[in-house]
RNA sequence: GCCCUGUUAGCUCAAUGGGAGAGCGUCCGCCUGUCGAGCGGAAGGCCGCCGGUUCGAUCCCGGCACGGGGCGCCA
């Protein structure tokens, strides 16, 4: 090693010792006769004091990478920098060596100024010598280590799956590879490893695990990458009791040992129907309340044609307070308008209630019958001063998500919201069908997730009221993690894709190698997989899983360091068979086949 | 694919239908206790690109590109 000491860990205990630091200049204050410059390494800054007989320090800049002997030395007193963990000493440089020099930099290297994402991004490798950057970055390497040692303790194996696979139309768009040695034909980069991992418990692994990279070639976001990671497990002989308590493990740990809270188990868990009824969400922020509240049968009777029409449809009216929304200007109550239809609503409905009188009033309220006005503060649990927003819809879960959405920005409108809070839920009993586009079923999570015991016998009584055995984690309004029981039996994978109009042939094309590998004795299974990005994101306080990825894209798939992605050469597009003409139209079994995904991430 | 928003000095950001600005950074000088040091001086700009309106456009209009946020998509 070229020096003996790392700068932010030297103490007065260390006073009188002579150090050898090496690191990089992070900030100088060059008095003419003494100079001071911050010295900073992975560990942390100390402050290095040069004077007249070192008088090369005042050529150094920003950012030099240099190596310092020096002594030790308790600070003269009142000149104590309380913000420095190394504040009470400082080094009094006796030798100075450039290690080598810095350009002027294309962005501030400093804690306290923030710059642009995409400069951010072309220079990461300098954007990361910042403590927050690299602070985010070494907490996910905490986060790896919490997650393997839990599932090392509970006989874990990690095992790497391919990202050079097949293609899988039916879900996410995938991201496609040309193969040389076949021109024509194309691998697709995994968008989980879901096949890998079953066919592992097929082949007795048992307990899999796999910090997995996944790749997904849709829309981009503050949370969402075209690469990202999960944390993917999947385990035999168990029920989702089991993988539910493996599940608060982990965050359990991950939370205790890296934001040093301690999460309540057992995790509350809510049903499906109950969250989408009580939050309009299948992923709620339960770190405040503001429940909505169905009208459905108040209102019944009603002359308003937006509530009638969505009530004699067989569908749904709810409303969701806004505490203290009475006091909002003509203005803002028009922006929800205007908010509801970014949305794709026709708009939000609402009533203000008289922070005097409680009188509610309001383009709607001249709609509504006196006893329903009368009864409506305390159908919906309002407060005079108060708004009270509705929606209504013949589709349930149309009007609900809208309610949910709406309660989530009064909730920040109103800070109702404690930043501090972490609030978990499992949400569980999803439903295993929802209405295709073409009249059919399709799964809503993949075509190979067990119904419950409830439903295991009869799913095709009732597909729109079947329940499955799939549970999401959610974190703050965040889905963290989520997964399912597998169906492990012939006769019940069939009766699914009968219902949801896959032919056996579609099926052979479609799964055939995991329905073959089912042919030999699967062990019952279940799994989850965790957004590694997104729990990574909440642990550091970051709002973009940006944050937490060493060297990110920004939202449009680009890559501003390397300048990826790029055009390819002629000889590169020849020889990658990019053009190759497909020998026959999809022969069977080279179509690609769907590929379910966890969906978690 | 759609909506909102931004693009002015290396970075962060003002301003204006007619002469382009600040802070930080950079370069030079001064300065022995600072800690986002201070003081003085200097350099540094296709005002994102293309087109239009205008006597004249960084500014107004249209298109495009790129960034950010959201919707759809992912599910």
């Amino acid at each position: 090693m070229i020096r003996t000491h790392e700068a932010g860990t030297l103490r007065p205990a260390h006073v009188g010792k002579t150090v050898i630091l090496a690191g990089w200049v992070a900030r100088r204050r060059d008095h003419g006769g003494v100079i001071f410059v911050d010295l900073r390494d992975a560990s942390g800054i100390v402050q290095v004091v040069f004077r007249e007989e070192l008088a090369e320090a005042h050529g150094l800049r920003n950012e030099y990478c240099v190596k310092v002997t020096g002594e030790v030395r308790e600070r003269p007193a009142g000149n104590e920098n309380p913000e420095l963990p190394t504040g009470a000493i400082e080094i009094v440089a006796t030798e100075l060596a450039v290690l080598s020099e810095a350009a002027p930099l294309p962005l501030p290297v400093d804690d306290h100024v923030d710059a642009g994402d995409d400069v951010r991004l072309k220079y990461r490798y300098l954007d990361l010598r910042r403590s927050g950057p690299a602070k985010a970055l070494r907490l996910r390497s905490s986060a790896n280590q919490i997650a393997r040692k839990v599932l090392h303790e509970r006989a874990f194996l990690e095992i790497e799956t391919p990202t050079l696979t097949r293609s899988t139309p039916e879900g996410a768009r995938d991201f496609l590879v040309p193969v040389r040695l076949q021109p024509g034909t194309w691998y697709a980069l995994p968008q989980s490893p879901q096949l890998f991992k079953q066919l592992l418990m097929v082949s007795g692994m048992e307990r899999y695990y796999q910090i997995a990279r996944c790749y997904r070639d849709e829309g981009f976001r503050a949370d969402r990458q075209p690469e990202f990671t999960q944390l993917d497990i999947e385990m035999s002989f168990v029920t989702q009791d089991d993988i539910i308590d493996l599940g608060e493990a982990i965050v359990g740990a991950l939370w205790g040992e890296l934001a040093g809270y301690t999460v309540q188990t057992p995790i509350p868990r809510l049903t499906w129907h109950d969250a989408m009824a009580r939050y309009g969400s299948d992923k709620p922020d339960l770190r405040f309340g503001l429940e909505l509240n169905e009208l459905t049968e108040y209102l019944r009777g009603t002359e308003f044609r937006v509530f009638a029409g969505a009530i004699d449809a067989g569908g749904y009216v709810g409303a969701v307070v806004m505490p203290g929304g009475a006091a909002q200007t003509r203005k803002e109550l028009d922006g929800w308008q205007d908010w509801a239809k970014a949305r794709g609503a026709r708009g939000l409905a609402y009533v203000v209630l008289d922070a005097e009188t409680g009188e509610a009033r309001g383009p709607v309220a001249k709609n509504l019958s006196a006893d329903h006005l009368n009864g409506l503060a305390d159908a919906v649990g309002a407060k005079p001063g108060d708004a009270v927003f509705f929606a209504a819809s013949a589709n349930r879960r149309e009007a609900q998500e809208l309610l949910g959405a709406a309660r989530l920005e009064i909730g920040k409108r109103a800070q109702l919201i404690d930043p501090d809070a972490w609030a978990f839920c499992w949400v569980v009993d999803a439903p295993m069908f929802e209405p295709a586009e073409d009249g059919g079923w399709t799964a809503v999570h993949h075509p190979f997730t067990s119904p419950n015991e409830e439903w295991m016998d009869r799913f095709e009584e009732a597909p729109d009221r079947a329940l499955a055995y799939a549970y999401d984690i959610v974190c703050n309004g965040n889905e963290i993690g989520g997964g399912s029981v597998r169906i492990h039996r012939g006769d019940v994978q069939k009766r699914v894709f009968d219902t949801l109009g896959i032919t056996p042939e579609d099926a052979a094309d479609k799964f055939g190698f995991l329905l073959e590998a089912f042919q030999y004795g699967p062990p019952p299974h279940a799994g989850i997989a965790f957004g590694w990005d997104r729990i990574c994101m909440l642990l550091t306080g970051a709002d973009s899983i940006r944050e937490v990825i060493a060297f990110p894209k920004t939202g449009g798939g680009f890559d501003p360091l390397t300048g990826a992605p790029t055009p390819i050469t002629a000889q590169q597009r020849a020889e990658a068979g990019v053009d190759a003409k497909p020998k026959a139209p999809a022969a069977a079994g080279t179509a690609g086949g769907a590929a379910p995904v966890e969906r978690a991430g």
